[in-house]
DNA sequence: AGTTGTCAAGCTAGT
DNA sequence: ACTAGCTTGACAACT
């Protein structure tokens, strides 16, 4: 089991995800940002191997408007060494990545545009994915999508625009359960479908479920995960107290993680710490579970 | 140096 | 009608 954090470190003193406003676009910019968020995409897996933190959402930030029509920027080239050098030390390490496009990415929209530019958006973070040299077990998971009031329609159009897509995107893509539109069962019931992983997001799960035990709904998403997709990924987090429902804890609430590892300790699970102090609640993790 | 309005993109529910 | 929250706060112009 390995376990990590999404996207940023507190503890280094640099950021994977520097950007720039898009009104100050330009080609210097872009190779700036590029070349400071890949040394220290590096400084953080080199933080997390030594500190057996072997799980690691990479910010969709590393490429700044990456799938922006402004952007003629051809960073695969331009940064070609630092890419491999980089999945080296991930493969080295045997360290699991993933990605997670943001909230605009809607392959189910009504608006065929906004599918169109999330496809556009799902095919810069396979590249990215590629440009490491990761194999499928690297994943890029998104959510279901909108609703647009009949649940049933977009989940069809889920389904649809999800076969359209290049093999080389759908080999990477998994769904997550969200906490309000789409529960673990309605993830399962499209995996079916379309075979398709369903990465297990505990916390979503506790906001929206179908009174499901908790046993069975780790094992019906682990059982949606083939070989060549690797060791089934799990999302985790607790409820920020005081605060409404579904907003994530800032730090890891260590009773309620022990709990959710005892029902998970016998499963083969990477296991995602969605913290918002990051590092910080997965170290403390770490330790519990080492005693 | 610190503060604050603003930032590529969309949807949903809470206020 | 407006805003917080979500993948992830960070940039940049102002005190």
């Amino acid at each position: 089991m390995r376990i990590g954090y999404p996207c940023i470190n507190n503890s280094i003193g640099c950021t994977a995800n520097s950007t720039f406003r898009l009104k100050n676009y330009s080609e210097e910019r872009m190779a700036a940002a590029i070349s400071n968020n890949l040394e220290c995409l590096k400084k953080i897996l080199g933080y997390n191997q030594k500190n057996s933190l072997l799980f690691f959402r990479i910010s969709s930030g590393l490429i700044p408007f990456a799938s922006h029509p402004v952007c003629r920027f051809g960073w695969r080239k331009r940064f070609r060494r630092e890419f491999l050098d980089l999945g080296r030390q991930i493969k080295k390490g045997g360290m699991r990545i993933s990605m997670h496009p943001g909230q605009f990415t809607l392959i189910n929209a009504e608006d065929k545009e906004i599918v169109k530019k999330s496809v556009l958006e799902l095919k810069y973070h396979c590249d990215v994915l590629d440009a490491l040299g990761l194999g499928d077990t690297a994943k890029v998971q998104i959510h279901v999508g909108g609703v647009y009031g009949d649940k049933e329609r977009s989940i069809k159009r889920f389904i649809s625009n999800y076969k359209k897509l290049p093999v080389k995107i759908k080999r990477r893509v998994a769904i997550e359960n969200d906490h309000l539109s789409y529960s673990l069962k309605e993830c399962l019931s499209i995996s079916e479908q379309i075979k398709i992983p369903v990465i297990f997001d505990s916390f979503h799960h506790e906001c929206y479920n179908h009174e499901e035990s908790f046993a069975a709904a780790i094992r019906q998403a682990q059982q949606t995960w083939r070989r060549k997709d690797g060791c089934p990924m799990v999302d985790y987090s607790s409820q920020e107290s005081g605060k409404r429902a579904g907003i994530h804890a800032q730090t890891i609430d260590l009773k309620h993680f022990q709990r959710f590892f005892k029902e998970i300790r016998r499963h083969e699970l990477d296991v995602m710490l969605e913290i918002k102090d990051k590092e910080k609640s997965a170290l403390k993790a770490i330790k519990m579970i080492k005693l």
